[in-house]
DNA sequence: GAAATATATACTCATAGTGAGTATATTGCG
DNA sequence: CGCAATATACTCACTATGAGTATATATTTC
């Protein structure tokens, strides 16, 4: 408003009308090394809108939360949107991205906290990136970081996570119990133990973003606790930190910057859920891998485990793979064959992804 | 540029470094009726950023391309994104739309035309909203328009419509025979094939925008002709209207204004994804319904014809309705029995859709 | 060198799901 | 009544899936 109000007498736009409004592009790039999935972070000191200097808050210290890649959008240098993500990925962080699809666009007011400030909207689209290795160079502190210290309660590849059941169950029926109506009470508790696979629920590794929100709105996320009290203080209430509530918080996950993490757990259920009808899962992996490599590596980014035999047959009878002839040099064991994805299969059938099972009710 | 290039002395928000850009809605709001799915347009004259007085153009005429409504962003009357959607739908349709799920973000450089002539960057948030019924009201001049007249090669309910055949086919394959590279035409034919289904290849109902695109690319589509002057105009190139070729495109579906029936496509291939795994179908009917009544939608949207007998028996195993033990007064033949959707599915099974088959070879 | 360990690969088998039918049941209508 | 039109039930072959057992080929250990 204060900055583009005048806009319409320059040209005849409306230059948002209701107030002003910035684009932004957020990244989530990942990676799978060492059958760990992981994403790229950058120190929010370096993070290009949110710096919080530029907030007159303090300087981000060690502690301060991680967030994801971010640019700005610059329509005058880039022909398409994801054309400008391309572009600043590579000076920030010397990746070339391949694979890219778009994610979400993400657009609540206060998302950025200093909205509340008379900021600007920032309004961010989200790119989900696929890449190979993790060499990093360029000028932001950029980083790896394993996925699963954001969203631990999403790992259950060793069975269902120790947390869950220690921490999140209890914290959650807790807070199901306060609610003030019967029937929400009820709503909430059945809702808890669908999300998490508790009683005889069944675990749906792609409801990601549905178990984020049931943990940010039950107040158990370092972040719901931080944007309380910054609405709080905006408002001019009495905003006493509660220490302890932070204390138990800290226990669920790292924390980001922004909305990050929820944007990162939308990215996980994309990511989850197409494994399982399109091929994506190679763009993560060498030219010629083995079986037992492509299975890591999905279930890496699922959070379950497979059965061995039926992944091989299922990835062999979908031609979506097919065999070098040449032989995998392990450490023990028998040696594998090498195999290769077969591009043409982007072509050809519609439904050629990695089949993922349905997990049972005991994980 | 012009607008806000003050901005910084301002706010210390960046916004927009590298040049303008603005932030609309765009609602693909859809209703099936009469076996017949639906979409709401509004005539270019009446859409709020695309008018052509603005531009110093001739006003709408008569047949003026039909334009997908749309909206402003306004963040300081709306919270997110989908409530400003919401709210301006209202105003001008006088819709309540329930079922609203994000489609995707459009910012690509001159989809609005007027940013050749130093115009800002239009990126549209797209927003798909199924709906029931079709009483409009509102100040917007809104109408119900036939999905498929704007592509009309995609319903395939009774059997590969005979354009593709007599115009899509031959058409496609004159334009590969003439590209320069003996391997870019072998791979344009492939795709060609792929795409459309022909030859061995099964039709993909999904492919709705990789079918779009190539016909665009291939210079078929009223839109890519009209695009194509449009830059040549604005390059001082010299720019005769091919009329023979726009006489041509004329047959391939309505055109529709900026990129509008690009993003109609995208839209389809979503909610024919959708349909496969969420039961968002029952947005489109009324509270009860026959077993047939929803097949037809599926197949309106689908564009593919079912068996009846299968259909029945994953509806009804699949727990996704169940019966009211009332019964349908049909004009002729057998009355059926009326069932109603079971809620219940929405959390219950994570893949409780409407099984759609793949489709073979001779469709 | 034999046994133990670790991994790869082949094969079986019961069960569920899918595609394509046939058969039968109900209605209105001439 | 006989017919057209629709609904509903049931069959059957085939395929896909989940969960195993069995066997092959490497390295490490004794």
């Amino acid at each position: 408003m204060a900055a583009s109000g005048t806009a319409s007498n320059v040209t005849p736009f409306p230059v948002s009308p209701g107030g002003e409004a910035v684009i932004g592009l957020n990244a989530i790039i990942v990676a799978v090394t060492d059958e760990v999935p992981r994403i790229l972070t950058v120190s929010r000191a370096t993070h290009a809108l949110a710096t919080p200097a530029q907030m007159g808050e303090p300087a981000a210290d060690a502690d301060s939360p991680v967030a994801l890649p971010f640019g700005p959008f610059e329509p005058h240098r880039h022909r398409t949107l994801e054309l400008g993500l391309h572009d600043w990925v590579a000076e920030q962080t010397g990746l070339d991205l391949g694979y890219v699809e778009q994610l979400y666009t993400f657009g609540d007011r206060f998302r950025d906290p200093r909205e509340q400030a008379g900021g600007p909207r920032l309004v961010s689209v989200g790119y989900i990136a696929l890449v190979r290795q993790a060499p990093l160079s360029g000028a932001g502190a950029a980083e790896w970081r394993n996925w699963y210290d954001f969203l631990p309660w999403e790992d259950w590849r060793d069975g269902r996570p120790a947390l869950i059941d220690q921490l999140i169950r209890p914290r959650l029926e807790s807070w199901a119990t306060a609610l003030p109506d019967a029937a929400e009470r009820a709503e909430a508790r059945d809702r808890i133990a669908l999300t998490f696979g508790l009683d005889d629920a069944a675990w749906d590794f792609e409801r990601t973003l549905e178990r984020y929100e049931l943990l940010y709105e039950a107040g158990l996320i370092v972040e719901a606790l931080r944007d309380e009290q910054a609405l709080a203080r905006q408002s001019g209430r009495d905003a006493p930190v509660d220490e302890a509530a932070l204390a138990r918080a800290a226990g669920l996950g790292a924390p980001m910057a922004l909305d990050n993490r929820r944007i990162l757990a939308t990215a996980l259920g994309r990511v989850r859920g197409k494994l399982k009808y399109r091929p994506v899962v190679f763009e993560l992996l060498p030219a010629t891998f083995t079986l037992l490599h492509l299975q890591r590596v999905v279930e890496a980014l699922s959070g379950v485990r497979l059965h061995k035999q039926n992944f091989r047959r299922l990835v062999i009878n979908g031609g979506v793979v097919e065999p070098t002839g040449r032989q995998s040099t392990p450490a023990r064991g028998r040696p594998a064959e090498l195999f290769r994805f077969r591009r043409e299969v982007l072509r050809e059938r519609t439904a050629s992804g990695i089949g993922l099972p349905s997990v049972r009710p005991n994980g």
